[in-house]
DNA sequence: GCAAAAGTGTTTCTTCTACACCCATGA
DNA sequence: TCATGGGTGTAGAAGAAACACTTTTGC
């Protein structure tokens, strides 16, 4: 018995959007703040909003996130991967609408992270005084998915040295993983472990802010994939 | 500067579809397989493909997935998560086309499994002994970071529970390990850790082909989620 | 009685944890 | 020289891995 009873029904989707929506974590002042986006128009207006918009003809899911945080915003990503795709039939008022949603880190860098536009309508927000209403869509909800598999991957993949520059100290690196974590970590038991893990290339030292100056190291990127293929894996 | 160059580019996206498409694990005769479709139409007609079809209007894309694999294949399924969405632009040769795929475990039981169509347009095939050519679409990379996914999952959460019957054996526990991961584990040492967890609820014995009857457990579900939620972790 | 499958206990080793101590620098 | 942040070492606890022994059944 073929299933030739797959022709068309009146129930079948007709009219929709697909759209990217990102969760940029970037780490600042010691603390994890995202961007949300003050919606100009309705529906939702005056409400907050993840960064996104629809996909583009010729480009992939992926390349369209990357295309709109770096025309929108000129950040450069430095770890990005698909979280969720949101497809509830009433999430958005007008029509049937499909969001595929990203997750991602950016680098500490030396510039005010902001894009230029006021802070009405754009915002960073730390990750533990995120509004508790006035959200557009079900983008609460995004974010929450978001934290919580920020806090999962932080102990089983490397992913805090996104969050950070090129070369970094331990210190620094620990701080990440208490802001994130809410712990307090043994400063010299964090060290030994990730030294032992060989995939720290020491750099240079640099003076801290009062007392001995602190090693940096680069993440050895190559050795890490290398190994990860090989199927080990790294309690961090 | 407000963005009101948001309006319609010529390269917006027009005309697509969205699919549901599942990779369904099952256990059987001490392996693990999942069920291909081979395609009876154009495109990728005589191609392996994998349970799936278009979401309508009413139902998210979960209960579309659940509605295909009661509906066609007369499945009951277990366990249930998103994988991954796959939207490149080139995926379909007919028109732009996302799939939103599926994880899904179902649990052994007594019937044989099959859904009545002959072996040439439905067969289920041992994850080891796939085919290599004749795929449809981009399925097999969803085949294969399914698999990737159950492997990795099976060690941090109790989900090779979900490919049991509700009473089970721990030496039957311990095999589904095996034959996933592909290793021996110690069947004395895997005992003492399931039982340690304190969720094994035992039930009834039952006479093994030969040799001494086995305890047959049940798993505390709800004792599990409970602990979960309080941030309890468990290397299954 | 013997082989096969199930269940329990013990010893050893590795890893994690909680500390104490030393070093280098700026005020 | 003292307070502060950075770096190293060591002892005990907890958990994982290796292994030996007993029990119950079918033939």
């Amino acid at each position: 018995m073929p299933p030739s009873r797959k022709a068309a029904r009146p129930t079948e989707l007709s009219s929709f959007i697909v759209s990217v929506d990102s969760v940029i974590f970037a780490y600042m002042n010691q603390a994890v703040y995202i961007p949300l986006i003050m919606r100009a128009v309705e529906p939702f207006q005056n409400c907050w909003s993840l960064p996104g918009g629809p996909i583009l003809e010729k480009e992939t899911p992926e390349s369209a996130c990357l295309r709109k945080l770096e025309e929108d915003m000129g950040l450069k990503v430095e770890y990005l991967e698909q979280l969720y795709t949101f497809g509830a039939p009433d999430r958005d008022p007008r029509k049937r609408a499909f969001s595929i949603s990203y997750f991602a880190l950016i680098a500490e860098s030396e510039e005010p992270l902001s894009w230029g536009q006021d802070s009405r309508t754009a915002q960073w927000f730390h990750i533990d005084q995120l509004p508790e209403v006035g959200w557009a869509f079900d983008h609460q909800q995004i974010v929450q998915m978001a934290i919580k598999r920020l806090r999962a991957k932080l102990s089983y993949e490397p992913i805090g040295l996104s969050l950070l520059a090129e070369e970094f100290s331990l210190s620094e690196l620990k701080r990440i993983y208490d802001v994130i974590l809410g712990t307090e970590l043994d400063r010299r038991n964090f060290q030994k472990k990730l030294k032992s893990t060989g995939l720290l290339i020491p750099t240079r030292t640099v003076p801290s802010p009062r007392g001995k100056p602190s090693q940096l190291y680069r993440f050895d990127e190559a050795r890490y994939k290398q190994l990860k293929e090989e199927g080990l894996s790294f309690g961090f």
